[in-house]
DNA sequence: ACTTTATGTAAACTATATCATACATAATGA
DNA sequence: TCATTATGTATGATATAGTTTACATAAAGT
């Protein structure tokens, strides 16, 4: 799975730890981290959670674009 | 937990079935009712495929707008 | 040099998403 | 009336998200 460098940096922007976002989501660091690394698959709800306390949206740190046809 | 009728829309409006939308994402029909019904909480990758398949993004479907200050 | 903070990672455990199968109801069409 | 389609829902099994504990490294501050 791919790393998540766009959680890593939105986080970096509010300079948050790990801890300090786990804390705000009520996680763990290691999940955060794993999140971070691209180890798992977090749900939905959890997602939600960590983009409202980072304060960006859910396709500002999730959303992959569909290829699709350009004319 | 909340019912999802955004996603139960944007099915009907490409007339989509539980059951074509869960082939064409690859669960089960009763995983798609799943999440329609509220019942559970999805992963984001299986949200992904789902925005996907019916060509709209996370945050048409699944984000949920924090409450913060107006002035 | 020592302590603290941030991070990576691992292993064993628990909670829960998801599957497979099954049954039930309502609507539609032959 | 009978078959089909769409949907809701339940139960037992399996995969995996997320926890807890633990150890390791690097950087920063004292």
């Amino acid at each position: 799975m791919a790393k998540n460098l766009r959680l890593k940096a939105a986080r970096a922007q509010l300079d948050m730890s790990q801890q300090a976002l786990a804390d705000a989501v009520d996680v763990t660091r290691q999940t955060i981290s794993a999140i971070e690394r691209g180890d798992y698959n977090p749900s939905i709800k959890l997602c939600i959670r960590i983009c409202q306390a980072l304060n960006v949206t859910l396709n500002d740190l999730f959303w992959e674009e569909h290829e699709h046809d350009t004319l």
